[in-house]
DNA sequence: TATGAGATTGGCT
DNA sequence: GCCAATCTCATAG
């Protein structure tokens, strides 16, 4: 089938039928203030990458599934920006990495290592190549949910690294190139605005541009990947 | 068509 | 802490 790498990517996935989406909590939400799964909206988001790393860090992922919402707020993220020889853009526009060139907060996900699915949030521009990739969660709604989806475990491990997120919310390649700012099964939301310190540190299980101060994490928080030393 | 490397994980020493 | 598993994609031939 002909295909055009470079002609307008009209989303799949958006039009992909979604589960409903899931009632707003329970009694007068306008009485307890803004819906923490309220999605973000897309001017809120920081263009540049990282920036948009930053920005993200305490924010919510919400998915929707069959057997309801599952949501986690976002401890750890890493940013791939412009020009970044880490970046999976760096070398152009490929079948693989299209959903990186879409305008930002639109999903990359894609499948590494035989066994591990990651999302990535679109950044800069439409027609620019970067993304944040969204390293870790601490769960928040349907832990239960969870846990199936990832075999028993530990809270605290449930979504700690890319790879076990992806798993526990169920993301694979379904999703990659939806929007993430409008509700539908992947979204990101606002989150209840708690109070978090940022650290920096380097990226992790990277060669290329390895000593760039480009990942973003919640200090103190046990939800986060990496070693302890990155973690200060 | 073949091959190498990869934004990880989990099991074993 | 070390290392194999496992598969997709990009690149080379």
């Amino acid at each position: 089938m002909a295909r055009s790498p470079a002609s307008p990517i009209t989303s799949a996935a958006r039009s992909r039928e979604a589960p409903d989406p899931p009632a707003p909590a329970s009694g007068g939400a306008g009485r307890d203030g803004p819906d923490p799964l309220a999605p973000l909206d897309r001017s809120e988001l920081p263009v540049e990458t990282a920036a948009l790393a930053r920005f993200l860090i305490g924010k919510v992922v919400a998915r929707a599934l069959p057997e309801g919402v599952v949501s986690g707020r976002i401890v750890e993220t890493e940013a791939y920006g412009v020009g970044d020889a880490a970046g999976h853009a760096f070398s152009g526009l490929t079948e693989r990495n299209r959903s990186l060139f879409l305008e930002r907060g639109h999903a990359y996900v894609y499948f590494i290592y035989g066994r591990s699915w990651m999302l990535n949030v679109s950044a800069e521009t439409p027609g620019i190549g970067a993304g944040v990739l969204i390293r870790a969660i601490e769960p928040r709604d349907g832990v239960s949910i969870m846990r199936l989806n990832r075999g028993t475990g530990p809270l605290r491990d449930l979504a700690r690294g890319p790879g076990r997120l992806a798993a526990a919310l169920r993301i694979d390649r379904s999703l990659d190139g939806l929007d993430l700012c409008r509700r539908g099964p992947l979204w990101l939301a606002r989150g209840d605005a708690a109070a978090h310190e940022i650290g920096e540190s380097v990226r992790i299980g990277i060669s290329r541009e390895a000593d760039r101060l480009l990942r973003f994490y919640v200090r103190d928080s046990p939800y986060v990947s990496g070693p302890r030393r990155l973690n200060a």
